[in-house]
RNA sequence: GCCGCCGUAGCUCAGUGGUAGAGCGCAUCCUUGGUAAGGCUGAGGUCGGCAGUUCAAUCCUGCCCGGCGGCACCA
């Protein structure tokens, strides 16, 4: 047999799988009575190339597609592109290229790319959301939110970049500058589209707790981000003399009102109707209101936090004690986002409220006294106590905790009508207008007389024109001579066309749905949705946590009550996988002078692992180790790997070396590792052919090798069960080498075969090319892709003998070989019986023998 | 600041209330008819630190130290 030669065998196997059409999905008519499985990476942004990072996204989700088909799943693994997005525009800014040729350009090599990782992927249902057959039917269910009352239109503050005349998002915005323009950002109040996600705000935290196959983390950052937070909203009268006005009262929200007799101040946020209010008529106030509004002007205010505030001059009535006056401030850290853009300030209990109060001298006043603790000398001046004590100085409240506290003083607010019990969200409703070109054109016609229409179903798709120019700044959409002009669908007369577009994460929102059947003409075939969702298996980066999963599990909801769907929780498992890291390596006195890997020579010197670059023979330095990025100049090209290694030994490699969950590191040595272990699996094959049938020549090593290969089979399916991709590996290492070293003579014709067999269709998934060549080379006529997975025998996968360790005084001192399941008072007979054990029981009393079944025993003696 | 995760061999990481493991690296030797290699053998660990619970703690509990991530004036 030949030496191993992946870039023959790698191309014939792909070829044979496209032949057989092995990977086109089954519907539930063809499905035989399999269970469904939907599994799914997130799916990728075209920027052009496949880097490492997707190469171990789609790697695992292929494994977990390939065991799941042997396990006798009907299985669902489509693939598309999120395709729509600033990246392109920017292409044709720069360079002249259309967005669209651009995007498409670059979904044709890296779907080539992707084709070479040898995935087990269903290519008929490809799409990219910047298809019209795909954002037209995105617009159709858009105007079926509107029509449920789910999509509005407010004014909302934005960041807007003066030289390239558009809105940014807020990782854009680097010390205050455009990240492309470098202009100073201004705050603006733009009218934008946004979609009501806060009515879903409970429901989705609800939802994460059915959502047991989600990690922990995100369920928990999740649940952080909507922030739900239960307390009191109430209203405070001014005092007399204070009253602006056409303002009846100020509205604050608090979580604390136990602490309501600590309050020594109001504070509000510079953009309340209030502030406004004041600022009008005091030129101080609006100076002070506009400084708020360019935010922190420095970094050093950024970090330190310092409080800043104005006084007024008007004056609030405590609501349980009118002879107690509150003066009203104007603060920065107060947020008109949050609660109602008011609050009052309690500094004996809150760390902010203490750090305003000993900056401007306002009292501050102790309310809540820790268990144990003297009240009459607890002193809050130097630092607040947020903790959980007896109220004090509080009337009606003292002497109760701060749970009873919070609730007699909701009750007590309410019956004077003055406020009522209330449920608060950090979550703010979603911003969806974007000012750009590359984007799902929002389907609104804006008349003069009738107000925002949606644009009637049979004109759907609102197509982008192609005729763009970008040399000039804005969006394209907004100066395109003709495309805005139309008529309005109720009155008939000119209209014009909204130009903002959708975010991006609307498109991929809902794309998992799509894919049940990607051809459909409504924008979701709900039998098939029906069949296929929810998604068994979803993976991807952890940097999606929080915003794609929400959004995704809102429109999964929306989408339900308007009717499109019928899905409500759309991603049952979820896996967020680690990323893949690399050394980096720089020129000693250059913090910049980052040298690639393939120019960089590693050795270790008296024990210290040194580089060296190769092209000038340079010292370098060996920086940290961080995610591949140009940057950085650590990247390395999975096609470089492909070459070199083939696709196999770079899938192992991936998954190999590290828990998915974590990051991986990249190292020559490790890839090399790999290359090594797909060789040495070959070897185990290739003499089968001289093989012939044969008995074993010693019984005992054949049923050694069986127990071996039933014991490897269990471990392999419960670490791919488990997504511990590694270890599973590490179980095939052990297995491999165990049929290394074993003698075919020894072990017969029969054993041997069942261990090869076991083996060519547990490392498939893996290395799927392999594992082909494998199973040929077994002789088999079939694919192994076809093959079922291996089954284990219980029997044989248990241990027939378990070595039991003695231990004096928990020290150990002797083993025991004993039959599984032996009882612990036979044990002990035996243990205390043995001649090591005596030895060291010489001169001492047994005082307690623990006998822990099948691992162990104890003797104390003294 | 708040919340979460992690700390085990030189490196990357498994693991378990009861004998500390794998791959890579390193050292020694063998092979030179699997050779842009292969194989044998071996060294190497206070399981981050301190205390507690227990017959027994790397594992459970508490505190501390170090690294990483999320949120960040959320009233």
């Amino acid at each position: 047999m030949a030496r191993y030669n992946p870039k023959e065998v790698e191309p014939r196997w792909r070829a044979a799988w496209d032949d057989k059409g092995v990977f086109r999905t089954r519907g539930p008519e063809e499905a035989g009575g399999k269970p469904k499985y939907y599994v799914l990476e997130m799916f990728p942004y075209p920027s052009g190339n496949i880097h490492m990072g997707h190469a171990r996204n789609y790697v695992m989700g292929d494994v977990v597609a390939r065991f799941k088909r042997a396990r006798g799943f009907n299985v669902l693994h489509p693939m598309g592109w999120d395709a729509f997005g600033m990246p392109a525009e920017n292409a044709a800014m720069e360079r002249g290229v259309h967005p669209k040729a651009w995007t498409y350009s670059n979904i044709d090599n890296m779907r080539a790319q992707l084709k070479l990782l040898g995935l087990s992927i269903d290519w008929s249902r490809e799409f990219a959301t910047c298809d019209p057959a795909y954002y037209g039917r995105q617009q159709r269910w858009f105007l079926d939110l509107w029509e449920r009352g789910l999509v509005y239109r407010k004014e909302s503050v934005v960041n807007w970049d003066p030289v390239d005349h558009t809105v940014l998002a807020n990782e854009q915005v680097i010390d205050g500058r455009g990240w492309r323009s470098g202009a100073v950002v201004e705050k603006r109040k733009l009218t934008q589209w946004f979609l009501r996600i806060t009515d879903y705000a409970d429901e989705l935290i609800e939802g994460l707790k059915t959502l047991d196959r989600w990690p922990d983390k995100v369920r928990l950052m999740q649940e952080n981000w909507i922030g739900k937070s239960r307390g009191l909203k109430f209203r405070f009268d001014f005092a007399e003399g204070s009253k602006p006005d056409g303002i009846d009262n100020l509205e604050v929200y608090t979580t604390r009102p136990d602490t309501l007799f600590g309050a020594s101040f109001v504070a509000i946020a510079w953009d309340h109707p209030l502030a406004e209010r004041i600022a009008a008529a005091d030129p101080a106030v609006a100076a002070f209101c506009e400084e708020l509004r360019h935010g922190a002007a420095t970094e050093a205010e950024i970090e330190t936090g310092e409080k800043k505030g104005l006084f007024t001059g008007l004056e609030v009535v405590h609501p349980f004690d009118p002879s107690i006056k509150l003066p009203v401030w104007i603060a920065n850290f107060v947020l008109m986002q949050y609660g109602t853009g008011a609050l009052f300030g309690c500094p004996g209990h809150d760390q902010r409220d203490h750090d305003f109060a000993s900056k401007y001298g306002l009292p501050i006043i102790p309310v809540v006294c820790p268990d144990g603790v003297d009240p009459a000398t607890f002193n809050v001046d130097a630092e607040p106590f947020v903790g959980d004590g007896k109220l004090f100085n509080s009337r009606f409240l003292d002497g109760l905790d701060v749970d009873s506290g919070i609730a007699a003083a909701i009750d007590r607010m309410e019956a004077q009508d003055q406020g009522e019990g209330a449920t608060v969200y950090r979550l703010r409703d979603w911003g969806v207008s974007r000012q750009r070109y590359w984007g799902c054109p929002i389907p609104v016609i804006h008349c003069e007389a009738c107000g925002p229409q949606p644009v009637p179903p049979e004109q759907l798709p609102v197509e982008l024109p192609e005729d763009v120019e970008f040399k000039t700044p804005g969006n394209p959409l907004d100066r395109h001579p003709t495309w805005r002009h139309t008529t309005c669908p109720k009155c008939k007369g000119a209209a014009q066309r909204e130009t903002d577009t959708l975010d991006t994460f609307v498109d991929s929102s809902w794309y998992f749905a799509r894919f049940a059947n990607p051809h459909a003409a409504e924008p979701i075939d709900k039998v098939a949705a029906d069949y296929w969702l929810a998604v068994d298996q979803y993976i991807g980066g952890v940097e999606h946590a929080v915003l794609h999963l929400l959004y995704a599990r809102f429109i999964s909801r929306a989408l339900t009550d308007a009717g499109d769907m019928t899905v409500r929780e759309p991603f049952a498992g979820l896996f967020t996988q680690g990323m893949v890291v690399h050394e980096t390596y720089r020129l000693p006195d250059d913090p910049k002078g980052w040298i690639e890997p393939t120019d960089v020579e590693l050795k270790t010197v008296d024990g210290k692992r040194v580089a060296r670059r190769i092209s000038t023979g340079e010292p370098l330095v060996i920086g940290d180790i961080e995610k591949m990025s140009k940057s950085k100049k650590n990247v390395v090209a999975p096609e470089e790997i492909l070459d070199a290694y083939g696709v196999d030994a770079g899938r192992l490699f991936v998954l190999s070396d590290s828990p998915p969950e974590r990051d991986v590191q990249w190292t020559a040595g490790g890839i090399e590792g790999s290359w090594r272990f797909v060789n040495r699996v070959w070897s185990v094959f290739e003499d089968l052919d001289q093989m012939g049938v044969t008995e074993p020549a010693d019984p005992d090593a054949a049923q050694a090798l069986r127990r071996t290969t039933h014991k490897a089979i269990k471990a392999v399916t419960e670490g791919f069960d488990g997504f511990r991709f590694n270890s599973a590996i590490a179980r095939l290492y052990e297995f491999v080498n165990a049929i290394k070293g074993s003698d075919p003579e020894a072990t017969g014709s029969a054993a041997r075969r069942e261990a090869l067999s076991a083996l060519a269709r547990l490392i498939a998934p893996i290395v799927p090319h392999l594992a082909e060549e494998c199973w040929a080379a077994l002789g088999e006529t079939g694919m192994v892709v076809d093959a079922p997975w291996p089954a284990f025998d219980p029997m044989l996968a248990a241990d027939d003998e378990i070595a039991l360790p003695i231990q004096v005084n928990g020290k150990r001192r002797g083993e025991l070989k004993v039959k599984p399941g032996l009882e612990p008072a036979d044990v002990e007979k035996i243990a205390l019986s043995d001649e090591q054990v005596k030895r060291h029981l010489d001169g001492l009393t047994v005082r307690k023998v623990i006998v822990v079944k099948d691992r162990i025993v104890n003797i104390v003696a003294g």
